[in-house]
DNA sequence: AACTATTTATAAGA
DNA sequence: TTCTTATAAATAGTT
């Protein structure tokens, strides 16, 4: 929407890609904004110019929160899991918070470097990397036994159910002809009453 | 740009409501592609619906990278400095880490609960943002002085290099006329020469 | 930093 | 939902 149709491409120009910068950055803020009051969503808008300068835009929820929802997404589940396997590869959680601990002593002296605090900022990180997944992983350990618990009761209450279907139907079929009517929703699949054996 | 013009406001009616939401986060992504491919830039891009599902786009760098990326001058600096600054007003750096480890020592034990290791979680992160509170507050420090080592050097440079004018000229005030071409950068803002105790 | 000729996005309608 | 089309909005090149 210019004078001319523009390929998306790297502008090779130096100065015209500065400029185009701005005004599509400009845009995009806008579109962003007016996207989150419009349809009532959260967006969160990053920014980083080839010189390293950071623009960014947030709306709705704040920027931290649509953050860590994303993290919740991506980070927390599968993919921290993979990125951090090299690590749990080689530590388990337990070892790595006993390398953390040592660290730790090490950083709570009153004069610490620079570079021991580097090093416990980039520990404290993976920690945090594999509690997360720890954590999840024991979640979903928790969610996969509430399935299967959910799965057996959803057998029993069916078996249940056709059980009575068939008492009815033997019921009925003494007493007359319109017993299908009875319970409409069951009445395309009453397969053969299974046993409750399944049910441990 | 449509049929009319709409005022940038809640849209009421759902339906019309999701069809833009669709329609105008799609417009975002292809246009935040855009700008990234023709500036060279690096772009992330989240959204997250009303009902909460969850949009994303990154490009050039990773999004994990861009998000660190934020995060380093957002929370790294000032902000986490203020944001933390009710942890720190209770806890030293020092006293955190003392509190951090008996978590860890909990947490090692083979069959955690998920509500320890959430609790864990969350001392890491505090424990992450306060040591990289401290490292940045180290890091200012260090760049301080040496802010105010290089201007000392500054000033005993230009300290010196006024004496060397003076003596230039004593010498050449003898020799002849044109000896003021000798240094022109520095010809137009020769103070009288100060002496070196500035620099202890 | 403005200006405008064009292209592009999109609101409403089908 | 998807396509179509009239119109609003964004922006490329120019000044």
């Amino acid at each position: 929407m210019g004078r001319r149709k523009v390929e998306i491409k790297r502008i090779e120009n130096k100065s015209s890609r500065q400029v185009t910068f701005c005004k599509r950055r400009n845009g995009l803020m806008e579109k962003a904004r007016q996207l989150s009051i419009l349809c009532e969503s959260s967006v969160a808008l990053i920014i980083i110019s080839a010189t390293g300068r950071l623009y960014s835009f947030s709306s709705g929820d704040s920027m931290a929160k649509i953050l860590s929802r994303y993290e919740l997404e991506q980070a927390d589940d599968l993919k921290t899991l993979d990125l951090e396997e090299k690590t749990l590869n080689y530590l388990s959680h337990k070892e790595l918070l006993e390398t953390i601990q040592c660290k730790i002593e090490e950083a709570k002296s009153d004069n610490v470097s620079i570079d021991c605090l580097k090093s416990l900022e980039e520990q404290l990180k993976t920690a945090l990397s594999v509690t997360r997944a720890r954590k999840t992983e024991l979640m979903m350990e928790l969610v996969k036994t509430h399935q299967e618990k959910e799965k057996l009761l959803r057998e029993e209450n069916q078996s249940l159910t056709n059980q009575l279907i068939k008492m009815g139907k033997m019921k009925k079929s003494v007493e007359g002809e319109d017993a299908r009517a009875m319970s409409p929703e069951s009445s395309s699949d009453n397969k053969p009453p299974e046993t409750l054996l399944l049910l441990k």
